[in-house]
DNA sequence: CGTCAGTTTGACTGGAATCAAAACCTGTGG
DNA sequence: CCACAGGTTTTGATTCCAGTCAAACTGACG
C-alpha cells in the first residue's frame, strides 16, 4: 500500500525516534548512531484498519512506525482476531523479518499511521557493525520478553486486570509514569483492546467502566486519562522490568 | 543448584543437540560449527520442580537443556503460575540473557533435567563471528514468534483446541509428524499443561478425555500417544510455519 | 502397607461470551 | 445548518465455558 514519495535520502525525524528507542536499551557510539540516522527509507501513509504487512508475505523492507499505532496480529480458524503486540512511534515491528523468512503475523494500522519503509539491504549493511547487530538482537529479545508477559496476562489475569496491564504497558512505553495522574493519546477502539486482551468488546466496555468507577483510569475517545497511577499499577499487577527500558547495557 | 562435575572441556553430546537446533534455522560453516562444539560447560542435574534460574536474577551462565523438559514461567500477584514456553533438549532457553540484563522469568525443571551450563563469556566470544551472532539472533526471533503464537492460543482458542495445539507444537519440535500415528515421551503432569495453557487442572483433565474419546491423542503417564495426526492438527488449528523450523537461510 | 503426588469425578459457581437493540458520535453532503 | 449514515459505545438478557471446591481413586515408591 504505497502512498507517498519514493525518496532515497535520510528522513531524520522518524529515524531519530528509532535511534532513541535503540538507545533506551543499548549503548551505541557516534558512528553507529550516524549509521542509523543515515538509513534510507520512504515515508508511507497507511489508512486505519489497513495492513502494512500482509500475513504470510516476505517483504524486502522493514516498517518503522512514525506516527499512529500499529498492531501485530494473527487469527484462528474460525476467524477470530488476536493482537499479539502493539507498536508505537519509534518501533520497528518487523525487524525480525531480517533474520526470519516469512512473516507469520500481519501488521495492521489501528489508527492512521505513517510508516518509514527501510530496505532490508540497508539494515543488513549497517548490521555488519557488531554493536548495531547486537542492539537489533537486544530489541528482538525485548520483544520476546514482552510477548511472554502478554502470555501471562492472557493466561492468568481476569478482564479488569488485563486491561489495566495493557494501559500500564503503553503508558510506560510512551515515557509516561512520572506523575500520579496524566493523559496520553491512544487512538484505538475498544474493539482493538478486546483483540489485544483476548476478550469480547462488550466485556471490555464493562471493565473499562469498572476502572473508571474505581477512579483508576478512563478511556475517553482517543485518549487515556490515568487518574491514579500507583493504584492502577497495583491493580494491574504491573512490574515494568519486563520492558527492559533503560537497561542500557 | 549445582550438582555435578565442574569440567572445562567440551561436552559433545549436549552441544551436538544445540548445534542441530541452530542448523535447523541457520546455515553455519565448518569453523562456526566447530566453535559451537568446542564450547565449554559443566553438566548439572536439576531435580523436578526445581528452578534452573530464579526469577529476577542475573546469571553468568546460560542453560542448555540436555535431557528432560524445562519451562519458562512467571506468576501473578495472587500467586498463579503461567508457563510461557516449553524447552526441550537442544534448546538454550536463556540465550537472550546474553543481551538482556535481569531475567524477568524463571526457568524450572518440569521433569528431572540435565543442563549444560555454558559461561556467557564463552558465548560472547564466539558471537563475535557474525554468522554465529546472526544464528543466535535468529533463534531469539523464532522464540518471539512462538511466544506470539501462544498469545493467540490463550487469547482466542478454547480449552480443547489449546491443548491440542500445545501437543502439536511439542510433537513438531521433537521432529515427529511424519506418520499419522506416533508416540513420544513428554514427562510432564496435567498440572503443568494447565499452567502452560492458562486453564485449571480439572479442566485440562476433562479436555484430555475429550481428545482421547475423539481418537485424536491421549496422554498416558509420561508419554503422548497421537492417534490421528492430520485430524489432531486440524482440531488444533495448527500451522507449523511459526516455528520456523527448516527455514535454513 | 501407608504415604504422597497425580488423576478423576461430581456438584456448583462465576466470569465472560453471545445476541440483540438502543444510544451516541462524527463526519458528510444536501 | 440540519439530516443522515456509519462506526462506536452502551445496556440488558441469556447462555456457556471454564473455575472452584471437595472427595474419591490410582499408582509408585519407600
Amino acid at each position: 500500500m504505497p502512498d507517498h514519495d519514493d525518496a532515497r535520502p535520510a528522513s531524520s525525524p522518524a529515524l531519530r525516534l528509532f535511534l532513541a528507542r535503540l538507545l533506551s536499551r543499548s549503548r551505541l557510539d557516534g558512528s553507529a548512531q550516524k549509521a542509523i540516522l543515515d538509513l534510507p527509507g520512504t515515508l508511507t501513509k497507511v489508512r486505519r484498519n489497513e495492513n502494512c504487512v500482509e500475513i504470510g508475505t516476505r517483504s524486502s523492507h522493514a516498517c518503522l512506525v512514525t506516527e499512529g499505532v500499529a498492531a501485530r496480529w494473527g487469527q484462528t480458524l474460525d476467524g477470530q482476531r488476536q493482537i499479539t503486540a502493539l507498536h508505537l512511534p519509534g518501533d520497528m515491528p518487523d525487524l525480525q523479518a531480517l533474520v526470519l523468512s516469512g512473516a507469520t503475523l500481519g501488521l495492521q494500522a489501528l489508527s492512521p499511521v505513517v510508516i518509514l519503509r527501510v530496505p532490508h539491504a540497508a539494515l543488513r549493511k549497517i548490521a555488519a557493525t557488531p554493536q548495531i547487530a547486537e542492539s537489533f538482537w537486544r530489541d528482538c529479545a525485548a520483544d520476546a520478553a514482552i510477548a511472554s508477559e502478554w502470555v501471562i496476562n492472557l493466561g492468568r489475569r481476569k478482564a479488569r486486570t488485563r486491561i489495566a496491564h495493557l494501559i500500564c504497558e503503553v503508558a510506560m512505553r510512551l515515557g509516561k509514569g512520572e506523575d500520579d495522574a496524566f493523559v496520553f493519546d491512544l487512538p484505538i477502539t475498544q474493539n482493538h483492546i478486546a483483540d489485544a486482551t483476548g476478550l469480547s468488546t462488550v466485556h471490555v466496555n464493562r471493565s473499562l467502566q469498572d476502572l473508571k468507577k474505581a477512579a483508576l483510569a478512563e478511556l475517553a475517545g482517543h485518549e487515556v486519562r490515568v487518574m491514579d497511577w500507583p493504584s492502577l499499577r497495583a491493580a494491574a499487577d504491573f512490574h515494568p522490568a519486563y520492558l527492559h527500558l533503560g537497561d542500557n547495557s
